[in-house]
DNA sequence: AACGGCGTCAACCGCAGACTA
DNA sequence: ATAGTCTGCGGTTGACGCCGT
């Protein structure tokens, strides 16, 4: 059974609000309130409008003391660091952020901060290729791959990002040394990143469950095998807990102090990533042709590496990867963080 | 000046969950 | 218990402006 339309389409406005429009909504809300009804909103102020899109106009645009555009040093950590432990929750970011909105630090996240910190993989890349490894120096950013023409995963995201930082902290770590992966034939390597991809569209929260990753302690390399062999990604939740902080818990009180010092850590590695005051991870000369094998799967080796494949259809990853218990903690968790960082 | 490519951002769309009758 | 309605959210789209050719 289809779902009734949320308003007559044919007779609603779309496309960018009048000054007037703009007026009208503004003065009756301020004045009345939304009365808990969008829907009805747009036709008691005589706007032909639909509800939801007076709700989001009055949200991101209209609504009292919004910010836009200007995004401190000090924002961007917070985003940064939020979206690598809690993914694209942009709301649950946005509440962090004073005057943001979700629709702006999403916008602002796409366009600008993924590249800013993803981008460093150019870097990362053109450095190898100045090693003589590349053949192509254009568009070897990370969504150039011929697996994915678009990255909308914001959980593989998270992970390159990740990874990104492990590759500061302890550069010969089992997920920056890809000497430590088994070895697989390009063809075995496809059928895993199918069977990912199928187990991450049918369940997506089993791919992130039930398996431990430590954001500072890598595991081993058996750990890591056997992390491949069950076809597993870095539990998120594990992740994320690695960011909470200050949860005033006295039975937790050593572990909460090393919690401290490893969001501390992370933190300055953060800071160094958006300064751009680190030395990007350059893979040494004999990771380079363990590199090798990531390229030929791609039938190309022209480009940077990319060491997941991008192919997944994780739509619903970002969303789904953790269940509401994780969201209240994450959300405690963003409590808890402003403290840890003095915001 | 005209054109195309690209980045930005406001707005739209569709889904999921909460709520209500 | 169930169907309908509303809200909130995240992903995507399209208009617009800037810049280089």
């Amino acid at each position: 059974m289809g779902r009734a339309p949320c308003c007559d389409k044919a007779n609603v406005k779309k496309g960018p609000w009048a000054p007037e429009e703009d007026a009208k909504l503004k003065a009756y809300i301020e004045q009345y309130g939304t009365g808990n009804n969008w829907i009805a909103l747009p036709q008691k102020i005589g706007l032909k409008r639909c509800g939801k899109s007076c709700r989001l106009r009055w949200l991101n645009y209209l609504r009292p003391n919004i910010k836009h555009g200007g995004f401190s040093e000090e924002e961007d950590n917070i985003i940064c660091s939020l979206y690598i432990s809690i993914g694209s929750r942009w709301s649950i970011i946005a509440a962090q952020l004073p005057g943001r909105t979700d629709n702006d630090i999403k916008n602002y996240w796409n366009t600008r901060l993924k590249k800013k910190l993803l981008g460093r993989r150019k870097e990362s890349s053109s450095n190898t290729s100045s090693m003589g490894e590349r053949k192509d120096t254009a568009n070897n950013g990370l969504e150039d791959n011929s697996y994915s023409p678009a990255l909308s995963n914001s959980a593989l995201e998270r992970l390159q990002l990740h990874m990104q930082l492990q590759s500061l902290q302890k550069p010969f770590s089992f997920y920056n040394n890809p000497g430590l992966w088994p070895k697989l034939h390009p063809l075995q390597e496809k059928i895993m990143i199918q069977s990912l991809q199928s187990m991450n569209q049918s369940s997506p929260t089993a791919l992130w469950q039930g398996q431990n990753i430590d954001l500072y302690e890598p595991p081993t390399a058996a750990m890591a095998q056997e992390d491949l062999g069950k076809m597993s990604m870095p539990n998120v939740n594990e992740l994320e807990n690695s960011f909470i902080i200050g949860n005033n818990n006295p039975a937790d009180g050593i572990e909460q102090s090393n919690a401290g010092r490893e969001v501390s850590g992370f933190q300055a590695e953060l800071d160094d990533f958006l300064n751009n005051k680190t030395v990007a991870f350059v893979p040494q000369e004999d990771q380079i042709t363990e590199f090798d094998c990531f390229q030929e799967m791609n039938g190309s080796k022209d480009d940077s590496v990319i060491w997941w494949s991008n192919d997944f259809e994780t739509k619903s990853a970002s969303s789904n990867s953790w269940d509401s218990t994780s969201v209240l903690q994450s959300e405690q968790m963003c409590q808890d963080y402003g403290l840890g960082y003095n915001m």
